[in-house]
DNA sequence: CGATGTCAAGGAATC
DNA sequence: GATTCCTTGACATCG
């Protein structure tokens, strides 16, 4: 098992996730790769073995309207595969979560096709790395629509249409509002698609009351036999949302609490992670990606405490 | 230098 | 039908 993080080193506060300097600057996916070697360098000193890339990692890779960003790919492929052999010599799995906007299901046609043209990107990106099957790019099932079943209908058309080359990268994952797991594994079924459980989506969207040990248990096996499954872990954030007075407050004593509130907890729960792994009997096969706001530091204290608490998991 | 504004999107909910 | 919210990191601009 594998311990992954997003996009952001907060370990290293310097370390930049992508070139996100405005078109008139114009970024380019070779500072992107740079900044990308400088955080595998990070994770190998740390002791770190998973990341998820951000989805810009190419800045404006598919914007339509600036196709002088387009080549991007093909002017940095000896880097790309300079970090892609990086992470595999560190042992690093690494992966793409597709932007909130790229709705593969869209019932506009232009908007698909955006969609499926920065999946395609993404795919490319991968493959340039020379990353194994297991580096994936995440995605999720997209709008309602107002209409389920047509909307199912129209990721899995869409995914039919898609290029093998990004179809063997991409995999779903369970939303926390519209499509829950029964969604996302009637998908599967039709397309062959691996599935990603994300456990905090899972808890806040359970229609069918299914319990968590056989949900994880499915999603897992639906990943092919040489591809190590992965899973998404998070606790909810329990602060308050709102930035309500307490009795004593000063009446305008702005900005004293952080204006704080996200699904995601800074840290995980170790315990709650322990009960989580031990859903499954044997040692855990499957790797996790945290979606903490600590980041690689959640990461890190999760290993220290797995060491504590729960010696038989951790790695 | 700190604070605020802006950029990227698409969809759903609200009015 | 128009507006707002959601989400979010980092650049850009303002004071």
């Amino acid at each position: 098992m594998r311990l992954g993080f997003a996009v952001q080193v907060l370990g290293r506060p310097q370390l930049r996730s992508h070139d996100a300097r405005r078109a008139p600057q114009q970024p380019h996916l070779s500072v992107s790769l740079a900044y990308l070697r400088d955080i595998l360098v990070y994770m190998a000193e740390a002791g770190l073995h998973m990341y998820r890339m951000h989805p810009d990692l190419a800045p404006y890779i598919t914007h339509p309207e600036m196709p002088q960003f387009h080549h991007q790919i093909d002017e940095c492929l000896s880097e790309l595969e300079y970090v892609g052999q990086l992470a595999r010599l560190g042992g690093v799995r690494l992966s793409f979560h597709a932007d909130p906007y790229t709705v593969l299901n869209s019932a506009d046609a232009e908007t698909q096709t955006r969609s499926r043209a920065k999946v395609i990107a993404l795919a490319r990106l991968l493959d340039a790395m020379q990353l194994p099957a297991e580096a994936v790019i995440v995605t999720h099932v997209g709008g309602l629509f107002g209409d389920r079943a047509t909307s199912l209908g129209r990721f899995i058309a869409c995914h039919d249409s898609l290029p093998p080359a990004a179809q063997r990268r991409l995999v779903l994952e369970n939303d926390d509002r519209y499509y829950a797991l029964a969604d996302t594994y009637h998908i599967h079924e039709q397309t062959g698609i691996p599935l990603v459980l994300d456990r905090l989506h899972f808890l806040l969207n359970n229609p069918d009351h299914l319990s968590l040990g056989a949900s994880l248990e499915l999603a897992l096996n639906t990943w092919p036999a040489d591809v190590r499954p992965k899973v998404h872990f998070s606790s909810p954030r329990t602060e308050m949302k709102a930035l309500a007075p307490l009795p004593g407050d000063d009446a305008d004593a702005g900005g004293v609490r952080p204006p704080l509130w996200s699904n995601h907890s800074d840290y995980v729960n170790p315990f709650e992670f322990v009960d989580f792994l031990r859903l499954r009997p044997t040692q855990p096969n499957f790797d996790v990606m945290l979606e903490a706001r600590a980041k690689d530091l959640a990461v890190l204290r999760l290993q220290r405490d797995l060491d504590t608490f729960a010696p038989e998991l951790a790695m």
